[in-house]
DNA sequence: CCAGTGTAGTACTGTGCGGTACGATACGGT
DNA sequence: ACCGTATCGTACCGCACAGTACTACACTGG
């Protein structure tokens, strides 16, 4: 905020040529601590060790921890759910584009790092709500939001009756990667085999068109 | 623990007839201070004040913040999920069991103790793994065991064929409660109201004996 | 070669916490 | 009335961290 202030109160700067890489490895290196220690325990002065900077550099980009988190939160939360933003666009049968929506909504899901952002969200969102609001807004939400949208096209199409769209699009996610995200949250095992990845997509599809497809 | 060692080994106390109580008064304090704050950022010396204890108390009662948080979490595990057990003993119809069973689940699973409970496990499970299977073993996976016992149950009588029971049983679970859950998680909204409840419950349940029932 | 700018490194301050120690007190059992 | 024990209240220690300040260096553009 200083920064960004002085930046403006001499118009045009030419300082942040390689700035934008930097501030990368700043934020991975912030979110790296933060997900190993989380918020609290996490310590911006070991922060700036691992990413061989000092904490004035931290406190000259980010006025304060909590804007720092938040800085990181959002970086992290784009750049793990933009590639869902695609899927969806194929043209196959009903039941192929479901079962393949679904593997990869649990290939994208199930990475270390998403594990770890959605941890930390969880906990930090009791007391900032809008850091939950952030996360269904620019995560889940978007992948909610590329289903829907499907789903109702399919309707339109006489493929499906649904009457409740938004609950059955819901309901589908969560029965495909409810407990493989809950084991991982908890630390109960590795990630789903392959094997179990399609075990699971294909039951929740297979349950989804009983429920809801042309029969 | 090293209390009770010692209750033992002088075989018969007398002094703790009100401490029962008062080590739940404790738990409790501590709880909601863990739940305010978060496991790191809660402060010992403040449930004291809470709790009208001193920090001695606490300490002579639990030799690390850590062990208070696990006796803590221990106790509310087994507190929320304990009334789980005596589900699905109904003789009712399949489908109003199910979707009896559905609304119990969802009646105490979202209520704001139980969410602060799950947040905070899952956070804290990142480091302790044995929080996480303690979670397992005494929280969810009661909920888990009774639901799959019922649905071999209903298998051998021939009213439901299922390849994967556990399977679908985490996947029907996850259908029911997953969303309203992460909402209140993420402090996104109040809880649903018992019209929603009873929407997401039919749907799932309808669902799973789309798929799963005889026809 | 120089001026300007960002930053690594480090030292410092203030604060708050985990954990300990201890005196005063209340109370139940003999 | 006395003893033993649990606890409260409080003060204390050591430490770690957020955030600040300053110095020395490195780079970049002219």
């Amino acid at each position: 905020m200083p920064k960004t202030t002085r930046l403006k109160s001499q118009e045009v700067s030419l300082r942040f040529r390689l700035s934008d890489e930097r501030e990368k490895e700043l934020l991975d290196t912030a979110a790296e601590v933060f997900f190993e220690y989380g918020y609290s325990a996490a310590s911006v002065g070991e922060m700036a060790n691992r990413a061989k900077a000092s904490k004035g550099t931290y406190y000259s980009r980010y006025p304060s921890k909590k804007l720092l988190f938040a800085a990181m939160i959002r970086a992290r939360t784009d750049q793990v759910y933009e590639p869902l933003a695609e899927l969806l666009r194929t043209t196959s049968t009903l039941e192929n584009a479901l079962q393949s929506f679904g593997m990869h909504v649990l290939e994208v899901s199930l990475t270390a790092d998403s594990v770890s952002l959605v941890r930390i969200l969880y906990m930090e969102a009791k007391n900032s709500p809008e850091i939950g609001r952030m996360f269904k807004q620019h995560g889940y939400g978007r992948l909610e939001a590329v289903l829907v949208k499907y789903l109702r096209q399919k309707i339109r199409d006489g493929h499906l009756q649904i009457e409740h769209v938004t609950i059955a699009a819901e309901q589908l996610v969560d029965a495909l990667m409810g407990e493989p995200m809950r084991r991982m949250v908890l630390s109960l095992g590795q990630l789903p085999t392959k094997r179990e990845k399609e075990i699971r997509v294909r039951n929740a599809v297979r349950m989804f068109l009983a429920a809801y497809g042309e029969k």
